[in-house]
DNA sequence: TGCATTCTGTTCGCTTGCGCACGTAGTTGC
DNA sequence: GCAACTACGTGCGCAAGCGAACAGAATGCA
């Protein structure tokens, strides 16, 4: 993939000017993320940053008893390491890649150089943190008001905004994981999307059959966390 | 109250070397902020920062349902109006005056000139904008998998730090309203730290008998959030 | 002093989700 | 072709918290 091309990947960098993008660019470096990769752990030093093109990232906050949840996705409508902006290159969260595939990384260096270069790029970066932080807010009050099909539903939208398929992998074990609930309680509540036919699945295999069908089941917090996207980013 | 002592008050500005304080302090005007005030609403323009000094600020999400999750705190050790350092205006919560008090006010326009001339305020700002968005993530965690009991001694052992004595004023029902549970709810979970003589209430009127003994009650996440705050602004 | 209001205490039936355990069906590997 | 593993389905009793309703106590105001 040309770098052109991979910029427009990466829905943050495509908002850069054409000649900060192109100098942005040149310091970074195409990877692929393998599924299940730890890119940051809460409390450690970050090195790089990311701006997934077509993989996509969980964040999650661990908690004392061993159990997890996520608060953020990150794909490639954002960007991976965004507390570098803030002037603190300790990572605030879990970093999980969670759909396998490319991404452009840069060093913690160059960003600092590019980030005194280009206003455009710490503009868009401000903002997107912004974005990230009403997200984060949102889950909040969704996971606790909000049962779990919708929370599941609006999970599977959020992904599938990302994934840039319909269908994806992921077991109920780890959305389980995901949501802060037990397997079965993803079990009884997949069952019953599938049931009302808005998506199918098989062994990991999920696939997306209806998306307005899961925005009506959904919360709306799926809708607040795109508008304000739009809203700030747009 | 003389403004340096005022600068004292709150301890992001007593952050900034003292010739950038005291320009700052300048450009600061004292209020007096009534308890049920609502100093911002989620999407509507930023006129002012607030440095609060004795009072303390709740900063809540509503979800669809009318009911209310408190996502953040903010007494004299941090700001309300923090996006502004991102670059947007809007804000992204729901702040309400939560303990009665004095702040420090400072317009949307005058801090952008500070900023512009103290590279200290903005490393401070910045800086205090991380450990919120960490005291944002934990409380989505922490609501979501601690009791309310727990989560009640969290709330108290927060608010202790922030209102400058062991005794404040709130009703079950608005802790309700924080915690975004019932106020029997509430009730119940206050009664049973009562029990242990670890507070004392009668109609409104809270008092903290024993902070170590609701550390204990308390989930991990009131030390993980003083924890943070410490690695990163101290 | 009396009445309305505010705040707290208690009860009842119900739902969601929990922990645990076991069953079953695909899939992989020897 | 059989064993081991992975992923999903189901059932049980249990606890936390919900909604609704009502009762009592403290306070404030007329």
């Amino acid at each position: 993939m040309p770098s052109t091309q991979a910029a427009v990947g990466n829905r943050l960098l495509a908002k850069l000017p054409r000649k900060d993008r192109k100098r942005f660019l040149a310091g970074c470096e195409p990877v692929d993320l393998p599924i299940g990769a730890i890119l940051a752990e809460p409390g450690e030093r970050i090195r790089h940053v990311y701006f997934p093109t077509e993989s996509f990232i969980s964040l999650t906050t661990p908690t004392d008893m061993g159990t997890t949840l996520e608060v953020g996705l990150v794909g490639n409508e954002g960007m991976l390491g965004i507390s570098l902006i803030l002037g603190v290159d300790v990572a605030p969260l879990h970093a999980l890649v969670q759909g396998e595939g490319t991404a452009l990384r840069m060093t913690k260096a160059r960003l600092r150089r590019e980030l005194g270069q280009s206003r455009s790029l710490e503009r868009v970066m401000k903002r997107y943190l912004y974005v990230l932080m009403s997200q984060i807010a949102q889950t909040a009050a969704c996971t606790h008001f909000h049962r779990v099909e919708a929370r599941l539903a609006r999970w599977l939208l959020m992904t599938h905004d990302r994934a840039h398929a319909d269908g994806f992998h992921v077991t109920h074990e780890f959305l389980a994981f995901m949501l802060g609930v037990r397997r079965v309680g993803v079990t009884k509540a997949a069952g019953a999307l599938q049931t009302r036919n808005l998506i199918s699945y098989r062994r990991g295999d999920i696939t997306i059959l209806d998306r307005s069908g899961l925005e009506a089941v959904s919360c709306g917090c799926y809708a607040v966390d795109r508008d304000t996207y739009d809203r700030i980013m747009g």
